[in-house]
DNA sequence: CGGTTGACCAAGT
DNA sequence: GACTTGGCCAACC
């Protein structure tokens, strides 16, 4: 059948879509918070760190996929060491709380 | 409606 | 290259 989910025009909140579109950032793969602002077609990149210290969907949604534009780390609600063990698990090299190079796993939107 | 709070960013020191 | 400053913008009270 037809995706009849929207029998009303239901506004999602700037974090809900935040979430939709981190959802689509795969393993191995990286985004920054201003790049899903982009996406979004908003400047809110301090919002969208908001958003990420809320998310109630982890780990559905990876956060912890998100970084800063110059590839520190940025945050993470469990820590930042735990964020670093997890990109690492993932096949990110990490050095000095950095990604190496980020350029090379951005994900593409 | 105005003030505060950030998992940010760019430019300056 | 670490630190400070001003600007940015949505959510919350």
């Amino acid at each position: 059948m037809h995706n009849k989910s929207k029998h009303k025009k239901q506004k999602l909140s700037f974090n809900e879509r935040c979430y939709a579109v981190l959802s689509k950032v795969p393993k191995g793969q990286l985004t920054t918070y201003s790049a899903i602002a982009k996406v979004l077609g908003s400047r809110a990149y301090r919002a969208v760190g908001n958003a990420m210290n809320k998310n109630p969907y982890a780990p559905k949604v990876p956060c912890h996929r998100v970084l800063r534009k110059d590839g520190s780390l940025g945050g993470y609600a469990q820590g930042i060491a735990a964020k670093a063990r997890l990109l690492k698990a993932e096949g990110i090299p990490i050095k000095a709380g950095k990604v190496v190079d980020l350029a090379n796993y951005l994900h593409k939107f």
